[in-house]
DNA sequence: TAAACTTATTAAAGTAGTTTAATAAGTTCA
DNA sequence: TGAACTTATTAAACTACTTTAATAAGTTTA
């Protein structure tokens, strides 16, 4: 890729980045945004028009002087199809450029079968709706690009290029459930560009964590980062609550305040974040101040609770909108 | 700074990159690393050859045609002067631009001196060489910017300033001590450069640890990253070897192994890296054997043993030689 | 040893973003 | 209500990197 595509590919998904994440935009907005010329994005805007990727939605209200145009991405012009695969079912939605919920239902758990069933079910949506130009899927395992590299209890997806046996005609992309949970958390939240969090998921299969350090996901040289059950606090050598998750039991309590500790020692993220369904506020409380005791408070993150379906939902979409903004079309 | 000035600095900072960290290029071979056009490369080349900063040396062999003109960065454009503030002296080194000492000594430790004192003799040493135009200074302290975060037992420089405090003609960078460390191990080891690297020094004053991930720094929050010793893995919720660094006790190695499984379950990296004056190979294969029992074998990074002054002098080296390529002359 | 081939460099034309000037379309105020 | 001002857009001149062509300076081979 030469330079000067480079240059031209950054100007689109500029562009692309703020009238996703906006209603709508002038030209001249857009000009400060990015710190581009006018006549420059003149030119993309219209190149944009020209092939129905945005609207030109009429004019603003004056600001003193004459009326400016105004743009929007158009929201049919693309949909993307998120898949969420979990243990009980696989659920899907599809969604336009804003992330508008246009259909969704939850089906049959594809986890089970053959990755080609999936394949054939998804290939059924893209004829239903051919504006579908990527699939984004959420995964209970770790991702090393297009593989999955890991995923226990699902045999059949173990080590399978997802994008190779798919074998779609749109993009697909796959992530690893915590790390999307956590990126939608930090956009959710409106967290800058550059945080450092830590999400915490206790989970059925045993305890997990996504973990975000300078806006980049921490993935892990074999895809094992968060594996935060191999930590050795108790004394079996590993982090798993004998005692139950009983939010009132002292030996829970200092187990998670143990975790907590040793993140923050290493890593020294902003937030740490739990799920709702998991903790409660009282719970991080004596948490809190149970750390208080060992801990420079100081250097505590913040305990946050937060909604880990919709921060996952989120994330995937996150995750499928940077794609789009990347995408030509 | 406009999108055109953003690709000329692009374009400098790549050929002082490629040329300070090789003997000497032809304009053909920078055209080829950099993906650029010969005559851009032809162009700023003239550009750097006529303000003294890159030397024309001759040509090369001929490789079947028109032997091509060889070009080096001059090592005598630009001098840096490395300070090593050290609890008990204060080292500095003045180097050329390919990291030759010029000048090397040892003086009274700063530390406990006011910090003007420290501006007063570095003001010194740019009169003596006036080709200085860096001072790169690594802190035994939490570093935020410009200013010193936290530096236990030398009240003097916290919360400090540098670059206003010391107040000198020349670019001023201060970095952390471990910091520094795992970026020299990185570059001396020539590893990637979005390598995840964690490097443990236990220390006199006690052990902290310089986290390096995808190639990024991690400072954390309030710069606190890597305070392993408040890592909860004593009864008395931290991580400090009551047993002494005897390298034959089962309880030392004990402690060191849960240190290194609690690092590989939280971030995954590929190199835990050791102070060869604090480890062996010997007491590292007990440890790796060790933490065998409790974490899968394949997940596990390697154990290496370094030399931390080394890793610490080639660290400050490269920050400021990163520093180097940004600047305009 | 001269024609054919290779590689390096320079020159000229092309492409794409920026800057500046001109124009269009509003608002404000005497 | 029209002169002065404000903001948006378009047009033209400018700048800088790339591409392609031409030239320079070697090597290889019949």
């Amino acid at each position: 890729m030469t330079m000067q595509d480079q240059v031209k590919a950054n100007i689109i998904r500029g562009i692309r980045k703020l009238l996703l994440n906006s209603h709508s935009m002038s030209k001249a907005e857009i000009t400060e945004a990015l710190s581009i010329s006018f006549p420059t994005v003149s030119k993309f805007i219209q190149e944009m028009v020209n092939r129905g990727e945005v609207l030109s939605l009429g004019l603003l209200p004056s600001a003193g002087g004459r009326r400016a145009r105004n743009f929007a991405f158009n929201p049919d012009f693309v949909h993307t199809l998120l898949v969420y695969l979990e243990k009980e079912e696989t659920k899907y939605v599809i969604t336009d450029a804003f992330n508008k919920k246009i259909q969704e239902d939850a089906v049959e758990s594809f986890l089970k079968q053959d990755p080609r069933a999936l394949s054939a079910f998804l290939r059924t949506k893209l004829i239903d709706d051919p504006s579908i130009r990527t699939i984004a899927m959420g995964i209970p395992g770790a991702v090393n690009g297009d593989v999955i590299s890991y995923i226990p209890g699902y045999p059949l997806y173990a080590n399978q290029n997802m994008r190779d046996i798919l074998n779609l005609p749109v993009e697909i992309i796959i992530e690893n459930d915590m790390n999307a949970a956590v990126i939608g958390y930090q956009n959710r939240k409106g967290l800058s560009s550059d945080a450092s969090l830590v999400y915490i998921y206790m989970g059925a299969n045993g305890p997990g964590a996504g973990i975000l350090i300078n806006g980049k996901l921490v993935k892990g040289h074999t895809m094992f980062s968060g594996e935060i059950s191999f930590i050795p606090i108790n004394d079996n050598n590993r982090f798993l609550p004998e005692s139950g998750f009983d939010l009132e039991d002292e030996r829970f309590i200092a187990l998670i305040s143990k975790l907590i500790q040793t993140i923050s020692a290493l890593l020294n993220p902003s937030q740490i974040i739990f799920h709702q369904s998991e903790v409660n506020e009282l719970f991080l409380n004596k948490v809190n101040e149970n750390v208080r005791r060992y801990f420079p408070s100081e250097h505590l993150p913040e305990l946050y609770v937060s909604d880990w379906d919709k921060d996952y939902k989120e994330g995937l979409w996150d995750i499928a909108k940077s794609k789009l903004c990347e995408m030509s079309f």
